[in-house]
RNA sequence: ACGGCUGAUAGUG
């Protein structure tokens, strides 16, 4: 709790506890590791992290978020092979990877354009008994609206539902975005009107979302009166 | 009150 977002500081007075012999908890490494990561201090976060292992205490032993943590750090910066040998290390040492590892994996392959190696893992996750979640779809989702597949994108949008996984507000504000993009305002409408419908309330990103495109396609006094809406409504965007 | 998914602008590089 200690932590600011100031990693570099908290290290010292984490060290400082150490010499005085306080024992840190499980949750302070961990958040001092994610703190690293955060700040894109990615190699500052694994030097602490191998601390951790040689300082061989209960409290300092990694636990699987101590590994998923550094994987979507890895992961984002598109160090996809550091991440997978970590995720064997993980298993190695007695954690098992949950819904979220898996899906920062496959969001890993997705960030290097390796598609093929994301769905792969998505077999893999099925066949251990994890389905995938919302965040899992949303990631295949958002490389689908990257590359303005329409016929996959709404078709993996179908597929959610019949899993029983209802489409977030992060779901559709890509779709609208893509069709903004594409200039297929009915779309991004329809989607727009379709998600109220289903009980998923617009938010101040579907509404930038929107606005944005109705500016840039030339349709400037629809986007004026969709930010009365907002303003109506009280939200503050940002 | 330790981890995974979405928009935009500005700033920084």
């Amino acid at each position: 709790w200690c932590n600011i977002r100031k990693p570099g500081k908290a290290i010292e007075i984490l060290y400082e506890m150490i010499d005085v012999g306080y024992a840190p908890s499980n949750r302070t490494y961990n958040t001092l590791l994610d703190a690293f990561c955060n700040d894109g201090q990615v190699d500052e976060a694994l030097k602490f992290f191998k601390f951790m292992k040689a300082r061989g205490c209960v409290q300092s032993v990694p636990t699987a978020k101590s590994y998923s943590i550094q994987i979507v750090a890895l992961a984002h910066s598109g160090r996809i092979e550091e991440a997978l040998t970590l995720l064997g290390e993980m298993r190695n040492n007695g954690c098992i990877p949950d819904v979220a590892t898996y899906t920062e994996i496959i969001e890993g392959f997705c960030i290097a354009g390796k598609l093929d190696e994301a769905f792969k893992v998505l077999d893999e996750m099925r066949e251990k008994g994890y389905p995938p979640d919302i965040v899992t779809y949303n990631c295949f989702m958002k490389v689908l609206c990257r590359l303005r597949n329409v016929v996959e994108a709404l078709r993996l949008f179908d597929r959610m539902v019949e899993a029983g996984c209802l489409p977030s507000n992060h779901t559709y504000n890509m779709l609208i975005k893509m069709f903004c993009d594409m200039g297929q305002l009915y779309m991004a409408y329809d989607l727009f009107n379709n998600m109220e419908k289903k009980g998923c309330a617009p938010d101040a990103s579907t509404y930038c979302t929107l606005i944005k495109g109705l500016f840039d396609n030339a349709r400037v006094e629809e986007a004026f009166s969709c930010l009365m809406d907002v303003t109506e409504k009280n939200m503050r965007l940002p």
